[in-house]
RNA sequence: GGUGGGGUACCGAAGCGGCCAACCGGGGCAGACUGUAAAUCUGCUGGCUCACGCCUACGUAGGUUCGAAUCCUACCCCCACCA
């Protein structure tokens, strides 16, 4: 993923692979001309990014292959304040901290995707706590706002809007935003000779105001690609799902649950995302696309998809338990499987551990009260509606009862229990003692 | 600071003394059809071992009433216009 493609055009690149939303007018000549250093800012509100941050890190990604050197720029300063654009509610500040402890996260993660290690043009992080927390009120006044027109930042579209809308303001610490981010362009500058920014086209105000400031405090002409914004469908925002952000880091998002996020995209989405998030060649993105016109049950693209992406993040060994835990799940009856196969997909599929004897009481185990328990259902309530429904399965098999009961019967082995709701939520049961 | 309009479930939005656990739309979930897809159709969408019933909910706190999301009072917050 991160040795160098022979140089084709960056902008070619990304431009095919729809992640060229706009650019500077100078962009091109200025990466046909030689080795640029280009940046992309990241916000450290997490200690992990989600797969909503994938476009960006394509994006360096392909900075990368394309020859040039690829800057990650964690906020570490400007997330002590954090961008409100389009925030309802006022985020948590984080400290010091903990703003370096996900600064670090972020940093594993990025290493999945960029080599920092080339000789030729390594990747580099970049913190900007380093410059903006010594940098005084007074200071910052002086150096950079006097570089800033009022009338000029007025005149800005995302600002004009906001202020035009009645009902959200503009807030001071927003306004001012664009400055913060701004400087550290001119710093990234100084310091690396960076000279290009990249990000959401959310971000295309704050990026020229970066390039503007660069040029106004005496530093090179500067430039500035955007990538679409991924737009939600239905509703549901690019990167949720039901059981919430889908995570890079394998602790908050299991590699199963990240592979099924990928497996289960929609048809109409399959080329846009391969396209995307892979490095697959034309030739490649094209067969795929013919498989799933030919034969859309096989679902080959998805299964592409999905293979590459959890591939990259959590390694082979990651997907191949994925893939395995997929096909033990969504195969077929779970009943022929042995406590072995079971016990070796507990790592990534959700699963509860209960104590034996519940299952031996008297009576059984009442089914709707332990589904809220362990979390497949919301409620006792919302747990008896799904048996209602008919969307409870056991084993396999599907409950009608709603009084049913679980029984060290209904266990494989006397110790795995399978719960399934829908056609994709699953729990496993595990009421062995421990070994 | 003044005047007026508002705060209803995940979101939008009805209700304006009992028939309201609250119309409707979106979203979500489940079922059917499929391909772990989309579209479509059906059902569900506060909690309680839920048929009956009970409990908690309509900004917050009180009050009036046999009875309140609906009326009164105070407070908090939003919005518009005027200062």
């Amino acid at each position: 993923m991160t040795q160098n493609a022979p140089a084709t055009s960056l902008l070619d690149e990304l431009r095919w692979r729809g992640l060229l939303a706009d650019f500077t007018s100078h962009a091109a000549e200025a990466l046909a001309a030689g080795q640029v250093t280009g940046y992309i800012g990241f916000d450290p509100t997490a200690s992990s990014l989600h797969v909503g941050s994938l476009v960006p890190i394509m994006g360096l990604v392909h900075l990368q292959r394309a020859g040039h050197c690829p800057i990650a720029l964690v906020g570490g300063g400007t997330g002590l304040i954090g961008d409100p654009s389009g925030k309802a509610s006022e985020r948590a500040l984080l400290d010091k901290a903990q703003a370096e402890e996900n600064a670090r996260g972020i940093h594993r993660q990025l290493s999945l995707f960029l080599d920092f290690e080339s000789r030729t043009n390594p990747a580099r992080m970049a913190n900007n706590l380093d410059w903006l927390s010594d940098m005084g009120m007074v200071d910052f006044l002086r150096d950079v706002g006097k570089h800033f027109s009022v009338n000029a930042m007025l005149r800005k579209e995302s600002v004009k809007r906001r202020l035009d809308e009645e009902e959200s303001g503009l807030s001071f610490t927003e306004f001012s935003y664009q400055l913060l981010q701004a400087y550290d362009f001119r710093e990234l500058a100084t310091r690396f000779g960076c000279t290009l920014q990249m990000g959401g086209s959310d971000q295309w105000g704050n990026i020229t105001a970066g390039i503007d400031l660069v040029r106004r405090m005496g530093g090179p002409r500067c430039h500035g690609i955007v990538f679409p914004l991924l737009e939600s469908r239905g509703g549901v925002k690019f990167g949720k799902t039901e059981a919430g952000t889908v995570w890079l880091d394998p602790e908050r998002t299991s590699p199963y649950r990240f592979y099924q996020y990928w497996l289960n995209t929609e048809d109409a989405d399959m080329v846009r995302y391969l396209r995307l998030f892979t490095l697959l060649g034309k030739a490649e993105v094209h067969e795929l696309a013919q498989a799933t016109s030919k034969n859309p049950h096989r679902r080959e693209a998805q299964r592409r998809l999905a293979a590459e992406v959890t591939r990259i993040v959590h390694g082979q060994e990651g997907l191949d338990r994925a893939v395995q835990a997929s096909r033990v799940l969504f195969g077929g009856s779970v009943e022929g499987l042995g406590a072995d196969e079971i016990a070796e997909i507990f790592a990534d599929v959700p699963s509860k551990t209960i104590a034996k004897s519940r299952l031996e009481a008297e009576g059984g185990l009442p089914l709707a009260p332990l589904m809220a328990e362990v979390g497949i259902a919301s409620s006792g309530s919302a747990a008896r509606r799904l048996i209602k429904e008919g969307g409870v399965y056991v084993g396999g098999v599907r409950v009608t009862d709603v009084r049913a009961t679980l029984a060290a019967a209904d266990a494989v082995e006397g110790r795995f229990v399978v719960l399934r709701v829908g056609k994709k939520r699953h729990c496993l049961l595990d009421a062995g003692a421990p070994i």
